[in-house]
DNA sequence: TAGCTAACGTACTGGTTCGTACATTAGTGA
DNA sequence: TCACTAATGTACGAACCAGTACGTTAGCTA
């Protein structure tokens, strides 16, 4: 998430705009995620910048705009992500498998990307909402389970009762919680879930359950 | 979740520390649940209690506390409701569908435990860790997952590589996830979770899949 | 090179918010 | 019934914090 990282070399130019601007996104990416929307602190953002309060209020009008504009790049990394993934070569079974990884290996990787998530939710989406670039645009990973699906029943490997945007809750949801409620799961059983020799474990209990779930006969419905 | 709803007759005893106690707990758990623990306000939990800020700190000693006695509580009750649980005399595959459903039932019915679940791992649960009563305790709900599991996997009906608190950790994510992130997932996929056409849909989904994922044959691990 | 504007910095304010010092009263036990 | 303590209320303070008024300068353009 970091895409600024220039060590202020003396001499370089000093004004920058764009500069300026990421690494503000940069910065009030990680206050957010740490505190929450309102135990971030607009100074201490502005601290940790190696620009003052002043610029945040010039680039993005003020705290609830800064966040949306936090939020719209996270979304925008996931996306790309996704759509970097090829599966078209693969038969429905692996591409699914597959997918379903992607999305744990992304969750995985951007854990701030999650807490900026479940603080939105807290919030009741309402950033989302007042944003003009989210919202619109749809998930790439929706677009792919569409068409693996749909190969898949076909053919007859899947059960055909199966909806894209349900299977991309569940898969989202194993992924999300196991970042999301990493804390209170490891307070609570004694088990951390992103413990790294577990890692493939549940990276397989995954993929098992969504497949599972795809080729199994339903008894009623 | 509210235990204390007496109308305020007049010339009923004024002083009860029981009530007065039980009341602040009621309405900061909305409050807390409504705004976060930073967005929370002390004043605005002290002016919807028949009380002053001052009981607050008299009974709770702080905002920290008090946040932590409002999670015990809240984890007291989803703890009493998986005690009722009496699943003994079904089969394996019914009795895991039946935990499975009182799981989806109970999230969905307290959201505002799931908002407060979501805000203490914002805070990385250091107030499930500075908790005396929680974190001790284990979940009643894991007891039953262990029999049942037991009971599947010797009658051969289940898998026999799934552990209890992986299985727990798959059907909580799905229940919690469908009400935590209602909100991001309606803005970007146009689909409620909790809409209540599609209530049961979801529910045997959850059933669906756990079964399916305890009884399917493993290619790998 | 003069002037113009985007980019930046300083210093401050007004409102908010957690917490408390101090005063008071209800109810209980001796 | 008298005193003592648990329970309660009032009023206030000190720190914090989002946002801004005002002033300055770098660097581009004509």
């Amino acid at each position: 998430m970091t895409s600024v990282e220039e060590p202020a070399r003396p001499g370089e130019r000093i004004r920058d705009a764009a500069r300026t601007r990421a690494e503000i996104l940069d910065v009030a990416t990680q206050e957010f995620a740490r505190a929450g929307y309102d135990g971030a602190r607009v100074d201490e953002i502005a601290a940790r910048t190696r620009t003052t309060k002043r610029m945040i209020y010039y680039y993005f009008g003020g705290k609830e705009q800064l966040f949306t504009a936090v939020l719209e790049r996270a979304y925008g990394v996931i996306r790309e992500a996704e759509q970097q993934l090829d599966v078209d070569h693969l038969d429905p079974v692996a591409a699914i498998r597959r997918l379903a990884e992607l999305t744990f290996d992304h969750h995985e990787q951007h854990p701030d990307f999650i807490r900026l998530v479940s603080i939105e939710n807290i919030h009741e989406a309402h950033h989302i909402a007042a944003s003009e670039k989210l919202g619109k645009i749809g998930s790439p990973a929706l677009d792919v389970i569409r068409r693996i699906l749909a190969s898949g029943q076909e053919s007859g490997l899947f059960t055909a009762d199966v909806d894209a945007v349900d299977l991309h809750a569940m898969i989202s949801s194993f992924c999300f919680f196991r970042v999301s409620n990493r804390h209170t799961f490891g307070a609570l059983f004694g088990r951390d879930l992103l413990d790294r020799a577990q890692r493939a474990h549940y990276r397989a209990m995954l993929g098992d359950m969504v497949i599972a779930y795809l080729t199994a006969e339903r008894t009623a419905d």
